[in-house]
DNA sequence: AAATGAGTTAAACGTATGTTTGAAACAGAT
DNA sequence: ATCTGTTTCAAACATACGTTTAACTCATTT
């Protein structure tokens, strides 16, 4: 179908044009050279640029917003209690990013990078909108990791919930250039797997850390 | 002086609308025209946008590396086998940032907002001249960072640098934003330095953690 | 007093951008 | 085969951008 075939061409451009370059520095006449349609389609089938970044978004928020709710229901049945370790949430999200990617690395970069803005870019249409859409799914979260960490205060609880997430949207949406600069520099590549593979431990051990 | 007085204002409108909008999404006009001074003034003075870009960084990273190498001037002497804990280099490293700002936190905040946004926007023309411009400083601080990490690996050491300097960076970014948050769920506010206190130990125990 | 040179200014330049247009091509229904 | 609504296309449009120009100001020098 050609409408179809059409929009899905440049979703898949933009998003990776916007992973690669950033959503100002990335043209509409590069979208669609890349995706192979004509300059006016994206107007014809999104209406503006604006909408066009918001359908990239929303394209990788749903699947990941039924992973998370999916998780926690799973969660909810096996451990009534509640109880999970700070690594098991850790990996329970590590799994979720990785699950709407669905193998293809490409896609998670572009995640990464969009959830890393989110937070980056203080106002904006982008994080309100993902605020409101995370809101129940966050408090929901929460609960597991107030659980998972009985000695903390609240408030040093809190500000470490957000040094961890400060470490992982940092990474997660420099990804790219990150991995860029230690080839530069030590002329090895690791997988973004590895980088994960690194990162929670990190966070684990900060998250328990005597005061 | 008419010239330096140009400049400064500007390095500061400049500075202020980076952090909040973004490099690409601020124009020359904008920064102008919050300077009052004329359009031709950036080119007059710097050449082009990606050399004011460029100064703005500067401005802002001389200082603090003077800082950094006098301490590390200090500890040359006090400690000749240049061995420091983790602890000692974050508390320098606190200490200076918080010496550069002045007491001004806003600068403080901007910055750190200008070192995301410097990573994750197609800047790779900042972060190889700042390379370049600080290399000497960067690699005398990470001498010392290597000897306080003697069990990790050359590349788990980068990437557990960059996971600490993305949690700093997120924290000290959106400072006004957490303690706001904060705010409004426990009805406590801490201090910015009490915040400082508690991210150390929470960096220290990540940098320390077993694989 | 004239000349110099750095600093400022308004205006223009060339280019790239997002968006709109109107005709052409197409598909499916009648 | 014709009609109808949708999709594509080349071209144009309006605007915003970074940059350049040339005239002008004014303190300092000669």
């Amino acid at each position: 179908m050609a409408h179809s075939d059409t929009v899905t061409r440049i979703l898949d451009a933009a998003e990776e044009l916007f992973a690669e370059h950033g959503f100002s520095e990335t043209s509409l006449r590069s979208i669609t050279t890349k995706a192979g349609v004509n300059l006016a389609a994206v107007n014809y089938h999104f209406g503006s640029k604006k909408a066009l970044i918001q359908a990239v978004f929303s394209r990788y928020l749903s699947p990941f917003y039924k992973r998370i709710a999916s998780s926690l229901d799973h969660y909810e049945k096996v451990k009534p209690d509640g109880l999970l370790s700070i690594e098991e949430i850790l990996g329970y999200f590590a799994r979720a990013i990785s699950g709407v990617s669905g193998g293809d690395r490409r896609r998670l970069a572009i995640f990464m990078r969009l959830l890393g803005l989110a937070y980056n870019q203080g106002q904006g249409h982008l994080r309100k909108y993902l605020q409101n859409e995370f809101k129940a799914d966050y408090e929901r979260l929460m609960v597991f990791f107030n659980k998972a960490t009985p000695d903390l205060l609240p408030q040093e609880r809190f500000w470490r919930f957000h040094f961890m997430l400060g470490s992982a949207a940092f990474t997660l949406s420099n990804m790219e250039h990150l991995r860029a600069i230690q080839q530069d520099e030590f002329e090895v590549q690791c997988t973004e797997e590895d980088v994960l593979e690194l990162l929670q431990p990190f966070l684990a051990a900060g998250i328990r850390a005597k005061k």
